[in-house]
DNA sequence: ACGCTTATGCTACTTAAGTAGTATTAAACT
DNA sequence: AGTTTAATACTACTTAAGTAGCATAAGCGT
């Protein structure tokens, strides 16, 4: 909280969408809202009070936001966010309750502010209101190409194309999900771990993947690739 | 376009997002930038390019955006726009290309204004992007049910949600989908038409609904709201 | 080292949803 | 009026996904 964790701050959030544009005055002004808190691996929030009344900056470590069934049986993870993502924008964007869940996925370091003072900056200083904008969008065509790929595509795609999505250029390896569990991943594409262990099985099978306890590895990313088109071509038969 | 026009469009679109907070005088200089457009029923906007370049205010008739699956076999309506919406929200949020359809069901008036002129106006007038927030919340908040309900729910009891939703309070009957064909009603949940039929043809039978072409009426509301409750219970067992 | 918890792998079974095809009917269009 | 198109109703079939259950293995805490 104090000025040099602010302008460390500052440093370490280059990219997060509420920090775009702004001179260092209004970084400065901003960031003094915030204080730093640090969560412990699976940490939850499960009261949703404390989404309208605080809102987040996410320095490291990932959080699912999440809802469960009616009857508490299912999950369904509709984000993964990690550094310089924010929550609830849900909450900050129209002002309602939010019934969503956070699970914390990794020992989590955040900047929390009291929504009302950062509602308060934002109306004093209206043209970063902008900011906010593109980072809505982005959320808003991720939910969308969420429902359009539970409508359209069968389980083993939405896993291809969930590992694919999540390989790193360089390593050429998963990330962000290597180190979850069949559950887990399971939840990312609306599905169940039995169908999912099931897929994973399959491309074990052709050599495309190693699978240990909570860590997938890419073995043969072109065989993924492969299989991929060959997947999304069999359906337009 | 004239003078007159403007006053009048401001009246109509008095709960329009976009011109909510807003003096006479600014709301003049914002329609400034629209003129009226009409569509004739049916008509498609399927380039995206336009979507990029023009931005929409629905002031009657109803409008549907959707995508369709690679091979174009597979539709599913992400939302059904009516006066006071507008279109599209993605491209003004964070000006990229948008991969979405849209269709005119009806005979659809609109105010149309070019994306970088409204751009202009809203970086002249920053304060107004705040008015946006809430609208792109909803939208958020509605993809986000729906990627829950197609992941927790059966077709039987998303086609009953939709029902329900849709039923006016005074008149107690359907309204903006009341006339809509099965296919289009499949769409809105992420089915397809013969699976609609089927449960449509068992909500006939215990004498909810009455179905005709083109059309489907509420006979008895109390039924409907009973299956509704039974089903959610029997998924909890 | 021990027991407890959790993850994985796998078999067998159930089911809702999708698919194909077709007859019938209603509306729209010359 | 007659032709064409589109919507509905219904039967039979296929299949992917979900479900239940259990054995094994890995990791954790004490």
């Amino acid at each position: 909280m104090e000025g040099a964790g602010i302008l460390q701050n500052r440093y370490h959030l280059n990219s997060c969408v509420l920090l775009n544009y702004l001179d260092d005055k209004d970084a400065q002004s901003l960031l003094k809202l915030f204080h730093e808190e640090v969560w412990t691996k699976n940490t939850c929030i499960i009261n949703s009070e404390k989404l309208v009344y605080h809102f987040f900056i996410i320095l490291s470590g990932r959080v699912k936001m999440y809802q469960v069934d009616n009857n508490g049986e299912k999950e369904v993870t509709l984000f993964l966010l990690s550094r310089n993502d924010v929550f609830d924008l849900f909450c900050l964007l129209d002002g309602c309750k939010h019934d969503v869940y956070y699970e914390c996925l990794d020992e989590v370091k955040v900047l929390a502010a009291p929504m009302e003072d950062l509602r308060g900056w934002l109306n004093a200083h209206p043209q970063h209101y902008k900011n906010l904008l593109p980072y809505a969008g982005r959320q808003m065509r991720m939910l969308e190409s969420y429902v359009s790929d539970i409508t359209f595509t069968d389980i083993s795609t939405r896993l291809l194309k969930l590992l694919l999505k999540n390989v790193n250029d360089k390593s050429r390896n998963l990330e962000m999900i290597h180190d979850l569990s069949h559950k887990e991943l399971a939840y990312l594409i609306g599905s169940t771990r039995a169908v999912v262990n099931r897929h994973l099985q399959k491309f074990k099978k052709n050599g495309s993947i190693k699978v240990t306890r909570n860590k997938v590895e890419i073995k043969d990313l072109s065989i993924l690739i492969k299989l991929l088109e060959i997947q999304q071509q069999q359906r337009s038969i």
